[in-house]
DNA sequence: AATGAAACCTGACAGC
DNA sequence: TGCTGTCAGGTTTCAT
């Protein structure tokens, strides 16, 4: 379900409620594992530790643990998939299905990993030992929220994939995913199949600022909620309301009424209007 | 190195 | 009612 806004969101109301708690106990369930670390391990590095502050790196939510002696304490590291929630919950209140993760927390409340798909990922990153500076879990590109216009641009140089590809490789920007991207280039006026390496400054330039803006809109309304996407809180967010392309081929353009077309790229559904993107 | 298709899963919904 | 086909916020793996 999840990309940078939803993921910011929940990244954000889970460190509200579970920041400076202290992890009691820990349950892992399920047989195929969405666990990158072996779930013994798992278990046993985070129990006893208390959380100090849960943020968004990419599409990955971060959970810095407290260090034992002079040891900086490794990192939680939560990947939603496709259909993954944190909840956090009273430990009266009725364990959902597909729960793969229970963190019993001091407080009473159960922090809970639901993930009816299973395509999310559950991992310990230790820091290294004696690296300088930053050595917390780094993601996989650059952030879309904070990247210049000259490194955006670069980004994208020589690429003969489609610029929606492009958008959507976590390597290059991490966070985007095929609703931001279906939305940005909606936006900018770029046809989601043109060709990455061959968009000129000004197209990169509109793409840049349309990415920018339609992520901190989201952000502030919560995300989007197409189905089943809800907050720490089991609220959903609104940002599906102001949805200009994202499934809705057929329906006709907001902008200009030709109807709104929906090809696959990249093996993802992608939704454009013919006439306000070139 | 880069690109694209298939695979990994379950659930919701439309159509018959 | 129930079956079938399609689609869904993502990433990894494998073959070009």
């Amino acid at each position: 379900m999840p990309e940078l806004p939803e993921v910011e969101t929940v990244a954000n109301g889970v460190h509200q409620r579970v920041h400076s708690q202290v992890i009691e106990s820990v349950w892992l369930g399920s047989k195929p594992e969405p666990f990158k670390t072996r779930p013994a391990e798992m278990a046993e590095v985070l129990t006893g530790r208390r959380i100090e502050r849960v943020y968004r790196v990419g599409k990955h939510i971060v959970f810095d643990l407290s260090g034992q002696g002079n040891e900086d304490g490794p990192q939680w590291i939560v990947h939603l998939g496709m259909t993954g929630r944190l909840l956090v919950s009273a430990d009266s209140v009725p364990v959902p299905a597909h729960t793969h993760a229970i963190l019993k927390l001091a407080s009473g409340s159960e922090l809970r990993f639901v993930d009816p798909r299973r395509f999310g990922r559950l991992a310990i990153h230790r820091r290294a030992n004696n690296a300088e500076h930053s050595n917390g879990f780094q993601g996989s590109g650059r952030e879309p929220l904070t990247i210049s216009i000259e490194e955006f641009t670069e980004l994208f140089r020589g690429r003969k994939t489609s610029i929606k590809a492009a958008l959507l490789n976590q390597k290059l920007l991490h966070g985007v995913g095929n609703i931001y991207a279906d939305e940005s280039l909606f936006r900018a006026g770029i046809r989601p199949t043109r060709m990455a390496g061959r968009l000129n400054r000004e197209q990169l330039g509109r793409l840049h600022n349309a990415l920018q803006v339609i992520l901190k809109h989201a952000i502030a309304l919560g995300g989007s909620s197409v189905s089943d996407y809800v907050d720490a809180d089991g609220v959903r967010g609104f940002f599906q309301l102001e949805h200009r392309v994202y499934l809705r081929g057929g329906e006709p353009c907001l902008v200009c009424g030709t109807p709104i077309r929906r090809t696959v790229l990249g093996g993802r559904g992608t939704h454009y209007c013919p006439a306000c993107q070139k």
